[in-house]
DNA sequence: CTGAAAGCGCTAACAT
DNA sequence: ATGTTAGCGCTTTCAG
């Protein structure tokens, strides 16, 4: 039988009302009373329990986080920013992952909100109307993570997608490539897949370059889809000279086609890759790519989630941050980057 | 205001014990009856509220998971697999990063247990005194993955250490290596660290090699510290020409290092690696390594976890997940494997 | 098969 | 500064 509050103020010789203060560090209890109890709560081995805290005060210090899949590089990285700012206010997290299927997050965010979570952290690539649906039915403050909704109705934290593509596509540009191919993400992820692309097609037009689907591959973000897309372009009668990748594995995957073919990186293609994860360091040449700094999109989004659960003031409820090019070895040289 | 089972009992014109049996699939129930409270709960939108039932029931369907840090890609991985399994069978997991820290992992499992999850899965690297301390004062059903205690005290998942370092090692033998040099996890790490150091040196015994103490580099698992140890041993008179690292980043590092003092792998220096994380097949040459399974070990070590919290009859409390070296590139060819 | 009632362990007014 | 009391929303005997 465990220890209950009211265990330790009857051997404390208080009332459980005087436990329950001291226990919350509320103020008012005199340090003598506060002694006695801390006494009683140490011999004890008091633990409260939160779940009765938690019906009580109608608030659990738990929040729901949505991942389409915590074993991916990308996600995990955020999922450890999330956790740390987490950890900071006091909040502990229920992780989930989705798998990017709808149905799968629906019902997510139906267990999530019967669990009484404070708070939900979303992670996903389209955010449609059943989401909103479903949220709406409890009104806890919900963030998107390293995604938006079409209408910005949804707080979220993330970076400029498009600039990024298109920053990433200029720099090849600059390099003097007339073709320049991409290897996007699958269409159905709004952001990472179609607004990249966009941003791609849009440096080619600012630049006067014609755009040309023979250099346009749909890839899978993962390794594979790189490998086999490039060898794909590599087949044209005129192979593309760069490539800009949606993900850093499919890039990674661009780089060993060439180098399969005989071909090296960057003398003969460059390479940009996008997300800039810890791989990108540990391949040969290293892996030039667009940074989204993915631990910081996690506790920017989950810093914000606090201050939406302690009604705190917030003015940008979308924030973007900043991204950039690191150019590493799959790039060449250039004097004024 | 959330509508309450009491709400939906009026609606529906019966008492509330007869929707918390529709609700909890109770079979003594008319069908009539749990037709009506059906249409109640769907009409009113009714969403059961998980915080009173645990405290009522005190069962509350979430298990704590404690792990070193979900951004690696061995842990992650790992999560996946405690996270399906979980899923499978109604679970909810609650993630917590440990960051290999003993004060923290304590108090993550003192902070688990006040919310009354109802079993709870451990991954770290050692397993002391104090965790058995706290572990006790609440008697729920506690799980190692990927890792054991000493004593062999509590339930756990993993594979056979010794074992894997030893075939690795004996697979450099049987190639002909005399020089075998090994790039060890921090000696803090008992199974990973120094067992798998054992291992390495138990196979050179048994094969009448000499234990040469220069080449042994303390490596932290990470990329870098292959790249440096290995960078050392190139330094020796007499360098290896062959390594075992006991992880895969560790071994890629090594990789590089040989790779940039202009020498080959697996021509000059042969390399086996540890985990078979997703990197080993993103690298050229492609990674020989250690199979670890890790997602398997998470599986399991959740399936084993939901027997306890059943109370379901366990034969093997220690259950030792077979392991096999994965020959790639990083090896030369033998007939015989 | 259904209902009534007693908690689960704690918080939060409201008194004192 | 401390105690009293009424719930929080649900499960679970125990009757009927």
């Amino acid at each position: 039988m465990p220890i209950t509050i009211y265990d330790v103020a009857r051997e404390a010789g208080v009332s459980m009302a005087t436990v329950s203060r001291v226990v919350n560090g509320n103020p008012n209890v005199k340090p003598l009373t506060r002694k006695k109890v801390m006494t009683a709560i140490e011999r004890l081995g008091y633990r409260p329990n939160a779940v009765a805290r938690g019906l009580a005060s109608k608030r659990t210090t738990t929040v729901g986080v949505i991942i389409p899949d915590i074993s991916s590089q990308f996600f995990s990285e955020l999922a450890r920013g999330i956790e740390d700012i987490a950890t900071m206010y006091k909040y502990n997290i229920i992780l989930c992952n989705s798998d990017h299927r709808l149905e799968k997050e629906l019902q997510l965010i139906n267990t999530l909100l019967e669990k009484q979570v404070d708070g939900l952290l979303f992670m996903g690539a389209e955010i449609k109307e059943d989401h909103f649906h479903s949220l709406k039915t409890a009104s806890i403050p919900t963030v998107l993570a390293a995604t938006r909704d079409p209408e910005g109705k949804l707080p979220a934290v993330t970076i400029d997608h498009f600039q990024a593509a298109y920053d990433a596509t200029q720099a090849l540009i600059r390099r003097g490539h007339k073709r320049i191919a991409i290897i996007t993400g699958p269409m159905s992820y709004p952001l990472e897949g179609l607004v990249r692309f966009e941003g791609y097609k849009k440096a080619l037009l600012d630049a006067g370059l014609p755009y040309d689907e023979q250099l346009v591959a749909n890839g899978s973000f993962r390794y594979e889809s790189g490998l086999q897309s490039m060898g794909d372009f590599m087949k044209l009668a005129e192979p593309p000279t760069a490539v800009f990748a949606a993900s850093d594995e499919m890039a990674i995957g661009a780089i060993h086609a060439v180098q399969d073919l005989g071909h090296s990186v960057p003398e003969d293609v460059e390479v940009i890759g996008h997300d800039n994860v810890r791989l990108a360091e540990m391949v040969r040449p290293r892996l030039s790519t667009v940074v989204q700094p993915m631990y910081d999109i996690g506790a920017v989004a989950m810093r914000l989630l606090t201050k939406y659960m302690n009604n705190e003031q917030v003015e940008d409820h979308i924030v973007l941050l900043p991204h950039r090019i690191e150019y590493r070895q799959s790039t060449k040289e250039m004097a004024e980057e």
